[in-house]
DNA sequence: TTGAAAGCGGTACCAT
DNA sequence: ATGGTACCGCTTTCAA
């Protein structure tokens, strides 16, 4: 740690006391111009910085907020700290990333480090902690009076504000735009009912299938798990029935495996299947198809979350918790070639 | 920040003085073992955590440290991130971790946030960085003392530990195993000069070349830049020219750009053009035709370059600064298939 | 308009 | 073995 200039330091140099000092750099109307120039010209000349300590000490407010999500390896996450951290820039507040891995001890090891030490959490949890369904880390953070604010990968139990997508209203989009252009076998590669958003993906695609009058066939959702090795398998399964003409994926690499599986069925994309992917932002332009693709938008995510923190960490107190929801961005690419082209969007 | 139990209090209890609470806690042979016992107690039952601000005061250490990247989004910096943080958690010590998205701006304002409020940075440094050629902000951390360690895209004037790949051995290997499955038209996709990793890459692939007494065509050789449009229209130029029987990409989205324009000029991956990455770890495997790629070894890059810059902020002090090479892992796949059966190697 | 002093929560030296 | 005290750098109340 550097050893920067003090109050004390400065005072001595210009023969004035520290309070003067403390009380010019923040410009208190209790002190008189010349002195206010004469200690801003100093600790200009001398690159005064505060002491985040002993500021943090006195003040009891440590000016960090944590943030803890399960993987920081996509763009979409980049663009949400992105965001998030615009806004802590703005208030002065500095960010300590943890990621848990999708584990839930990790989760909880990072939660623990970071309370204590900051004066607000932002949460996406891990998908072990869904699983499990053990949330007293979280439940205690909010007993502790702790501001948090979950995105994503929320909790309904744990009380605070939450931002989330409309995923329900992708989902029942993307599946009607689907059955516009002329597809009525359309299968849905989700998480397992843990995850928030899956849920309600699914229950999006069942409504817009219900409202055009198409049976939902149960054995075309496939609600996978990535550390299950089998998930290759029964996409595989699926797909080389031959039964399918969409595909709606909820996640990148699943995606990835269609196009892989497609290839080895020799089954064209878009021609006899078409995909359509939510994530996967950094990619689905660069492949071959490219691939229509549903994304999230992170760095309004970042902001929102953040705005909603910040307004529980410096503001006036509201009653409610909030959920706020974040619209989601379709850009028609190659993969749903029909789609697009009888939408008229392209991208 | 939330309210702990503090020595204070806990002296107030037990009725002794907070200088005892204080040594008990620290395990102190100066106090007896009744006088321990009760005091750990206690604080096990009001979970005590020493405040960290104040300690900090006191001793002039945070115990954070700084992580400044180029971006959050892919595969290999989260592992970067993961080890670092175990040789973090390890020693007690927090993170902050800010992602300077390749601007110039952003990474100065980075750097300056952390200065003071960290005992150590590591950084890898932006693309607009090396390209303006500006280090004062890196150069006055050094003047500092402040414990600095680069990874990855280091630079070379700045003095300081540094831990970056074999690049040159790992590009001489990939373009020799190409050279030995028959391939004489090897193109090479990489950064300009100012990336001191595609430098080494060109030395590499050229020294590779000249061994075999293969004449080096300069224009198989595309030094691109994102951000400039005509990366994809010269990347298809030489794809098209069909002079080409192989290609190294020392970058995901370039390689991904290959395989889009090989499908659209008809051309074979693997029969046609061999292709070989570097970086992509997240997604090669997931690709069709899967890519070969040579990989960092993210996590061993990450307990590495923590190691160094903790022997610089807790240890002895070394007189010369390091630079320590970590080897990539080379994963032959479908892309390159003929160099992969030829040296019986698969994943 | 300026300054003295207390205190935030620890640590460590020096007494007792 | 235990306690008193000074101090880390800053803010803030109260006094001058």
């Amino acid at each position: 740690m550097r050893a920067n200039i003090t109050l004390k330091d400065m005072a001595g140099i210009l023969g004035v006391s520290i309070s003067t000092v403390s009380k010019a750099l923040s410009n208190s109307p209790e002190i008189g111009h010349e002195t206010k120039s004469k200690v801003n010209d100093l600790a200009v000349l001398h690159k005064y910085k505060r002491n985040s300590q002993a500021y943090s000490l006195r003040s009891k407010k440590t000016n960090i907020i944590g943030i803890v999500i399960p993987q920081l390896n996509n763009e979409y996450i980049s663009n949400v700290i992105d965001g998030i951290t615009y806004e802590a820039n703005k208030r002065d507040y500095k960010l300590m990333t943890y990621q848990t891995k999708d584990s839930y001890i990790n989760e909880v090891n990072s939660i623990n480090t970071l309370n204590g030490c900051v004066d607000g959490i932002i949460v996406s949890t891990a998908i072990q902690t869904l699983k499990i369904n053990k949330n007293e880390h979280l439940a205690n953070l909010v007993n502790d009076k702790l501001p948090v604010v979950m995105f994503d990968r929320i909790i309904d139990t744990i009380e605070c504000d939450k931002v989330v997508s409309n995923y329900f209203e992708s989902a029942f989009k993307a599946t009607a735009d689907l059955i516009k252009s002329g597809k009525r076998n359309i299968g849905l590669l989700i998480n397992p009912n843990y995850d928030y958003a899956s849920q309600l993906w699914k229950k999006g695609y069942c409504k817009a299938l219900a409202s055009a009058g198409i049976n939902i066939k149960t054995d075309y959702i496939l609600q996978l798990e990535k550390n299950q090795i089998e998930y290759h398998n029964r996409i595989e399964r699926l797909i080389s029935s031959k039964k399918l003409d969409a595909i709606i994926s909820i996640d990148e690499i699943y995606a990835l495996e269609v196009i892989k599986i497609a290839k080895q069925y020799a089954i064209s994309i878009p021609n006899e299947l078409s995909l359509l992917t939510f994530k996967g932002d950094g990619i689905s332009k660069h492949l071959s198809p490219t691939i229509t693709n549903i994304s999230q938008n992170g760095y309004l995510i970042g902001r929102r979350t953040a705005q909603l923190l910040f307004n529980r960490i410096l503001g006036k107190p509201t009653e409610k918790f909030i959920v706020n929801t974040v619209t989601t961005t379709t850009t028609h690419r190659e993969s749903t070639g029909r789609v697009s082209q009888l939408l008229s969007i392209s991208a």
